[in-house]
RNA sequence: GGGCGGUUAGCUCAGCGGUAGAGCGUCUCGUUUACACCGAGAGGGUCGGGAGUUCGAAUCUCUCACCGCCCACCA
């Protein structure tokens, strides 16, 4: 017996450990292989909404494709995300007065393991209350032995391949890290700032005026450059400045990087502290000279003054220095974009230093060519515009840091700084003996790799590789990605490379984005502007399915999906709905007749029931093989809750609660066959409660992710549905007369017929019970006499006898109004369906739908006017 | 500056060439034993502006306006 009500929290862990147990999670090993590679969150992170918008899409889609026989795996996982579980235990060091550079390395890296045992386990069981369905079994960590292999793996042989190498270049340098960062991790801000003009003397007397907003790196510049060809400022091509504040002197040189529109014309070039400064002091054989430390103040480099001060907070001195030499020339308030790092907030600087990169551009290409040849596609298609185009100016890749949690780079270190790159220090000293004939002590390079270089091999590392295992083989390529957009770069761009070059084939076919979850205003959740909606309070309120169905409904492709409370609690509302019909079938008597089959059926009803559930079945099958999760939620919401609740169950109770005990057995039957096909359609998206109900019920005594899928037949003859929705007008109407009339709904009437064609008084005759009930009435009296109100269908009138309250004129009005608005419409018609070219041109189905549509608003017209005459004689 | 997306009922959004839809909210009525986390009924939109293509445009094209996001840009 099912409780009186639903309640979410009861079943779910319930139902949950069921399949668990069932082992329902693991793939079956055998049928068409699906898989699905978890984004690994990160190992110390919890459950966010946009988890819960991403893994529910991940779990409808493998619940489904398990019900359709595939070999399903869901391969679940955790990141170790370098810089921000870092930052999380600094964060609890600081917390002791400790910092890690007093731990020392390895100390350091105890306490990060610890916070992971202690920790990394919590947004997994998250996962589980959320209904996520991957198997557990198989989680992975991107630092486990396996998988660290692999990273050593592709890194010695993309180092041997000539695609990862060490370089001295400039990198984004985050000063509060101390570590390079890739140019993803920049984020341009916009700050108000300003302009400064600086004089700089020319030796030869006068000056030459330069503007930057970033004055402090005067301190750097080994060259004034100008236009060859700009026509005030060539002259000076070739003479000396002398840097203010410092007793150097610098060359003017001559590079069409100086833009004449731009700023004074004059640029200052300072190699070791700009992108494009850089580029111009290679080609001109520029003095590279960096002026900062590691942690962003001045170095020796500068004047005595302002050695040791953070660049920031010098940046005023200079200023006012200068404007004390008379060397500011003016100060133009402006607001520019400055590069922020993501996690640390601080400006980022262009800093020398020596790093790995890896050569993109190589991988890149295939990476490119794949997608533009349809091996593996984005979905919705417009992503790849975006992913070609990055993919297309792709910059090497810097990939480390100079931090300590992640994957160490396998490079060792003689004393003489000869490097070895190898998969372990063994393996170095081996090729270290080649070199030198004998044993030398080597040190392993102290940065790790960037947290997206382990990320970038999930597909294939998870799976076993570079061993030959059968998961590899049965599940590489995986089916398709689910992700959001803020990733494409960091993570799918990489996966794509990566898994070309390594296991020469894409890693996924298909790549489903999805977007953001917002508030319901469209505001980015964040905690200071506390909108913050948290998805375990969601599910403790609601439920999981509630959340699950939220998500799956709102997900219309390209959109951000914005979440409000309110939608969560109708879905609760529709999983309540879908309870309490279960628990009206169950008191009914409602059973699973396996040799039941509805199609057979000789009452309209059933088989128009069955024409429903069959065509929303059709309906979500397409929409989720489209990845239309909102479409597949929308059309079920629809048949269970209006099809099935509002018109089937009323319906139903007209032979469950009469005399016929087969017609009553029959619906019974019906019942149990309509709500295990709606169990079944809607499990991936409300897994706990079709798993409880469709086991309380009988229906299924495993979980229903191993159930089949519906796969109905279409019906041949539409009799049944034509029918039904014949009977549904006369009803509807009649309410809506009751109701525009003040007749209390329940006041029963009496009704007669007239003008009925040879159908409608068949369906009249065969489904009069259903009519009476529905539309509150005594008794149908075949074309009696009687004035009364008349609804007027197209196959019939239907006149109610309410006596003494009809107010013939006010008929008349209402009549006259519906006749002025099929007249209205059939202008409409007449005005395409005279229209020559129309009938030409358009397709005959439409000029058909036209003409038939004419002619029931003919007959309607008719009969309302014999109606209007009828009562005319009465009033007469 | 380059690119992508958006502008449809009070709110949040579907629909994306064939007579404008949903949920929530609003209004009226309703305890007919599955459900008030409910039922019945109603009101509400010239689908951002303009032009074009078409027999026909919310839907395709162009254009303008406004709103997002991404990339590039620290002279």
């Amino acid at each position: 017996m099912l409780e009186k009500t639903f309640s979410p929290k009861d079943i779910e862990s319930r139902q949950y450990a069921r399949s668990e147990a069932a082992g329902a999670f693991k793939p079956k090993g055998n049928g068409t292989p699906y898989c699905i590679m978890m984004p690994p969150p990160n190992v110390t992170g919890s459950l966010h909404i946009g988890h819960g918008l991403t893994m529910t899409i991940q779990d409808i889609l493998v619940r489904y494709h398990r019900m359709l026989g595939d070999d399903v795996l869901w391969q679940p996982g955790t990141d170790h995300a370098g810089i921000a579980t870092q930052m999380v235990v600094e964060r609890e060091l600081a917390k002791e007065g400790l910092t890690r550079q007093q731990l020392g390395r390895e100390k350091f890296l105890e306490r990060v393991w610890q916070w992971k045992e202690q920790s990394g386990g919590t947004i997994l069981e998250q996962l589980r209350r959320l209904g996520a369905s991957a198997d557990w079994s198989r989680a992975r960590f991107t630092m486990d032995d396996g998988l660290s292999a692999a990273v050593r793996k592709v890194f010695v042989d993309l180092y041997q391949q000539g695609l990862i190498y060490k370089d001295t270049r400039l990198v984004n340098w985050d000063t509060k890290f101390q570590t390079a960062i890739s140019d993803l991790e920049v984020q341009a801000v916009d700050t108000q700032g300003a302009y400064y003009h600086i004089a700089y003397p020319l030796v030869n007397g006068g000056h030459i005026t330069v503007a930057t907003t970033r004055p402090e790196t005067l301190f750097g510049d080994a060259a004034v450059a100008v236009h060859p060809e700009h026509p005030t400022l060539a002259q000076y091509i070739g003479q000396q400045v002398r840097l203010p504040l410092t007793d150097r002197t610098i060359p003017i040189i001559a590079d069409s990087y100086a833009d004449p529109e731009k700023g004074t014309g004059a640029v200052k070039i300072t190699p070791a502290h700009d992108f494009n400064d850089f580029e111009v002091g290679k080609r001109h054989n520029l003095e590279q000279i960096n002026i900062l430390n590691r942690d962003g103040t001045l170095n020796d480099q500068v004047p005595a003054a302002y050695q040791g001060m953070d660049r920031l907070k010098a940046r005023p001195l200079v200023v006012k220095a200068l404007e004390q030499a008379g060397l500011l020339v003016k100060v133009e308030p402006v607001t520019h974009t400055v590069p922020m790092g993501d996690r640390s907030n601080s400006v980022i600087e262009p800093y020398l230093t020596e790093q790995w990169f890896v050569k993109a551009d190589t991988l890149a290409a295939p990476a490119l060519e794949a997608v533009r040849t349809g091996i593996s596609r984005f979905v919705p298609e417009n992503w790849q515009a975006t992913y070609f185009h990055w993919l297309e100016n792709i910059q090497p890749w810097c990939i480390s840091r100079q931090l300590w949690w992640g994957h160490r780079i396998p490079a060792w270190y003689a004393p003489d700084g000869q490097c070895f790159v190898a998969e372990n220090a063994d393996a170095a000293h081996e090729q270290a003996f080649t070199r030198f004939g004998k044993h030398v002590d080597l040190q392993q390079d102290n940065d790790v790799l960037d947290t997206w270089f382990s990320s970038g091999l999930w597909p294939f590392s998870t799976l076993g590789w570079p061993e030959h295992t059968p998961a590899l083989a049965q599940f590489y390529p995986n089916t398709v990605l689910v992700t959001g957009f803020d990733i494409i770069f960091f993570w799918v761009a990489r996966m794509l490379m990566l898994g070309i070059h390594c296991m020469g084939g894409v890693p996924f076919k298909d790549i489903y984005i999805h977007a953001l979850v917002r508030d319901e205003h469209g505001q980015k959740m964040s905690k200071s502007k506390g909108n913050v909606i948290d998805p375990l309070e969601v599910i403790d309120q609601y439920g999981a399915d509630a959340l699950r169905f939220t998500m799956a409904i709102m997900a219309a492709q390209g959109r951000d999906v914005k979440l409000s409370l309110a939608r969560v609690e109708g879905y609760r509302n529709f999983a309540t709905k879908l309870w309490n019909a279960s628990r009206f079938a169950e008191m009914n008597g409602a059973r699973l007749d396996p040799a039941y089959d509805p199609r057979l059926s000789t009452t309209a009803l059933h088989v128009w029931l069955y024409d429903a559930i069959q065509q929303t079945a059709i309906t979500v099958t397409a929409a989720l093989d489209a990845y239309k999760f909102n479409e597949a939620a929308e059309a079920l919401y629809h048949c269970l809750w209006n099809t099935f609740c509002d018109w089937y169950i009323e319906f139903a109770k007209v032979s469950l609660n009469g005399n016929d005990a087969d017609a009553k057995a029959e619906t019974q039957a019906m019942l149990g066959w309509a709500l295990d096909q709606l169990t079944r359609l809607l499990h991936p998206f409300m897994p706990f409660i079709t798993d409880e109900l469709a086991q309380n019920m009988g229906f299924n005594n495993q979980p229903l992710t191993l159930a089949t899928w519906p796969m109905l037949a279409a019906l041949a003859d539409q009799q049944a549905s034509r029918d039904m929705a014949f009977v549904q007008e006369l009803i509807t109407q009649v309410r809506a007369l009751k109701a525009e009339m003040n007749i209390a709904p329940g006041a029963m009437l009496v009704a007669s017929i007239k003008q009925a064609d040879t159908d409608a008084q068949r369906v009249l005759q065969q489904q009069e019970a259903l009519l009476l009930r529905m539309a509150r009435l005594s008794r149908i009296d075949q074309d009696a006499e009687a004035g009364g109100m008349a609804v007027v269908v197209v196959g019939c009138t239907l006149i109610l006898q309410v006596g003494a309250v009809l107010d013939v004129a006010k008929e008349q009005a209402r009549l006259d109004k519906e006749t002025v608005a099929i007249i209205a419409e059939m202008q409409q018609l007449d005005s395409k369906l005279s229209n020559d070219n129309f009938v030409a041109r358009a397709p005959a189905h439409v000029v058909e739908e036209y003409r038939n549509r004419k002619e029931e608003l003919t007959l309607k017209q008719g009969k309302i006017r014999e109606t209007l005459a009828r009562l005319g004689s009465l009033a007469g």
